[in-house]
DNA sequence: TAACATTCCGCGC
DNA sequence: GCGCGGAATGTTA
């Protein structure tokens, strides 16, 4: 069962889905305003989902702006493979402000060269920004790739202050 | 098996 | 030095 709740911030509506185990999906904003509302939050809401969800509105503003958040929601991040979990958790030791290529975090996980792979392990990050998969760049410094769209990750670098090519 | 959000090496300019 | 082509590479659906 998840539960999707809605974020407003200066960027756009954002959508967080919530498991019984934290934060399981966090999507950008519709590129065209979207023709079926998710879902309505109303009444009764479960206590630790409110919960969640208030410290995830403001880490994702935070974030949004710049800053490092001070406090996350617990993340589900149980939806990838062993090898997808290794890169996501390699991706929130990388402070704000700060990057790292594709092969320095394959060869932080142990797998030099795997490369390639992370680069498809971050596509498949469900939870962009909070898991800063925008921080990691391709060898020479440039920007690589994004799947939320390469317009996100360049604002987003900028906002933390990273120059990129 | 094919498709990648990579990287490295060699060549030609 | 820069740009381009091509091969090696690990993981995924």
């Amino acid at each position: 069962m998840t539960t999707k709740l809605e974020i407003p911030t200066a960027e756009g509506v954002f959508t967080a889905h919530y498991s019984q185990h934290g934060l399981a999906r966090l999507d950008f904003p519709a590129a065209q305003p979207a023709v079926g509302k998710p879902k309505k939050e109303t009444a009764a809401l479960p206590a630790q989902i409110s919960r969640w969800h208030r410290l995830t509105v403001d880490a994702l503003n935070e974030a949004l702006a710049g800053r490092a958040p001070r406090l996350l929601p617990p993340l589900d991040l149980s939806a990838g493979t062993e090898f997808q979990r290794r890169v996501w958790s390699a991706l929130r030791r990388i402070a704000s402000g700060r990057t790292r290529s594709y092969a320095e975090v394959a060869a932080q996980i142990g797998n030099p060269r795997a490369s390639r792979a992370v680069g498809g392990a971050c596509g498949a990050n469900p939870i962009p920004v909070l898991v800063p998969c925008h921080r990691v760049l391709a060898a020479n410094h440039a920007v690589g790739g994004f799947s939320g769209g390469l317009g996100w990750k360049r604002k987003l670098l900028a906002r933390e202050g990273i120059a990129v090519r």
